[in-house]
DNA sequence: GCCCAGGTGTTTC
DNA sequence: GAAACACATGGG
């Protein structure tokens, strides 16, 4: 389907290269910033998980054994500000357990762990995990949300009734199998939708020339 | 005051 | 299975 190619060219041409995934660098390594604020922006503004993030920060939290050691009442006032901050809290802790316990080291996580394997930690779903292997591991797993199913359905590319695999695997059959594209696009689809394509339908967005063809 | 946000797990028909 | 619900803060 050269569509879904297109709408991606129309995209990057309006919005421009987005750069994702979005990280300040104050953790070790790096990459575990993204696992955390995977988890941290479930269901979240990303403007909420910038202070989560913040707090973690200035607590001197920036590596998996200090989300393990730490006591969780601290943990949870900290990331407060993300909402949900009881079940994160948890998750993040099951988490950094599960990466520890299995893997040893974050880095050795990253190199090593599967799609099938993260989908059964709890509290790690579809989407965060895609998030995980597609921008901490660099692996090809398009990462479906909200925004693709609401955009591609409104342009008749998809039912709203398909479920996430069936969305990812008809995305990634249709593009090359690149990291920087599959991160781009993802990138470029939540830009889009938080300026363009909100709930209420936009008769100015500027994918709506593409469906009339 | 109401709706929404870069979801996920559990409960209930 | 799918639909409904709980989870919670902060911005528009």
């Amino acid at each position: 389907m050269i569509m879904i190619r297109k709408i991606y060219d129309t995209l990057l041409k309006e919005h421009a290269h987005q750069k994702w995934w979005p990280i300040s660098d104050f953790t070790k390594p790096k990459e575990w910033e993204i696992c955390i604020g995977a988890i941290l922006t479930q269901n979240t503004a990303w403007k909420n998980v910038e202070k989560a993030l913040s707090n973690l920060k200035n607590a001197n939290c920036k590596t998996v054994d200090d989300i393990l050691w730490m006591d969780i009442r601290k943990l949870k006032r900290l990331i407060r500000p993300s909402g949900f901050f009881n079940q994160k809290a948890k998750r993040l802790k099951t988490f950094s357990r599960y990466v520890i316990d299995n893997f040893g080291s974050v880095e050795n996580f990253l190199k090593n762990i599967t799609r099938e394997e993260l989908l059964e930690v709890n509290g790690i779903g579809h989407e965060t995990t895609d998030a995980i292997l597609l921008y901490a591991c660099g692996k090809p797993y398009f990462v479906v949300d909200a925004y693709t199913k609401r955009i591609f359905s409104r342009l008749g590319i998809i039912e709203q009734t398909w479920g996430y695999e069936q969305v990812r695997e008809l995305l990634e059959k249709n593009l090359p199998e690149d990291v920087k594209v599959y991160q781009e696009y993802h990138a470029l689809i939540v830009k889009h939708a938080k300026e363009c394509c909100k709930k209420t339908v936009n008769e100015n967005c500027i994918l709506r020339s593409l469906v009339i063809v």
